[in-house]
DNA sequence: TTTCATATTTGTAATCATTACAGATTTAAT
DNA sequence: ATTAAATCTGTAATGATTACAAATATGAAA
């Protein structure tokens, strides 16, 4: 995948999103990094080489984002929002030990987007998730011996 | 279904809670009120008939039922936790309009228990839910003529 | 190029859900 | 009645997010 700044810019302007210097840094990082990070994770990465760089420009530029379809948020920890720039339909995989999250191609009658409609109520939306332990934390208990 | 006070008591006790006067009333709420309610709606009703209710207890009890599997943690609207005492595996609905979340019964082939894992990561929970209007906002709008 | 209105960024304060904690109260055994 | 443990209560602390106002950058008009 080709992620650099120029390709970002064009999302950008594509979506009408003014092209700022600390818009492309956020879009830069989500596009490298598909760990689905909270807001704390970019702004560290960030501020790293941008010093001054603000947490409330990471919350601004984001809500930006989500507003304009550049992104998606995942509510899935229940501390804190996770942002997800695979904007197509899939789950999720939340693992208890470390807190990784990963993407799960699951094959839902929903996620087709052929059924609109349960129970009466109309579909928007549909998020999945499981939690568990991932393959590398079993793999790694497993090498321990328990 | 039955929802008085020995029901309630016997309920604790199964899973091996001291039935004190504060768990019994959050009890009793969530049992009548079936409504995945917030903590703030539990303190709420509770403390009009008991003023000395304390939130934190509210909190604590909740804490000690989630542990004791009297009831599950719905994450859902990002902002706070909702609680859930039908801990059979299901799903939601959330309508944006009404902020109502019911529940949504579904023939997902992970609720039935049979898949264990998904691309080598161990499955503990699933969480699945949908987000839209629901079936008596949609009938509110069209009456309005929408 | 200056001028000036508008958009963006920044830092700090406020908000809100949740947890930490310590003192008060209750419970239950001695 | 004593007393230790469990429970409850009120307040303070925490952490994520938003509100807000001042500072800065942008871009068009003069
Ligand atoms: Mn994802
Ligand atoms: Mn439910
Ligand atoms: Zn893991
Ligand atoms: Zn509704």
């Amino acid at each position: 995948m080709i992620t650099n700044m120029k390709h970002i810019k064009n999302k950008l302007e594509a979506k009408g999103v003014k092209p700022t210097y600390q818009r492309l840094c956020v879009l830069e990082y989500l596009e490298k990094n598909m760990n689905h990070p909270t807001v704390e994770m970019i702004y560290e990465n960030i501020s790293k080489r941008i010093p001054t760089m603000s947490k409330t420009t990471i919350y601004n530029t984001l809500n930006l984002f989500l507003e304009n379809g550049l992104l998606h948020a995942v509510t899935i920890t229940g501390t804190e929002l996770r942002y997800d720039i695979n904007t197509s339909s899939h789950h999720h995989f939340l693992c208890r030990k470390c807190g990784k999250i990963v993407d799960i191609e699951v094959k839902c009658p929903f996620c087709d987007g052929e059924i609109t409609q349960i129970d009466g109520n109309e579909i928007e939306e549909i998020h999945g998730y499981f939690k568990g332990i991932c393959k590398e934390c079993r793999e790694k208990n497993d090498k321990v011996g328990r």
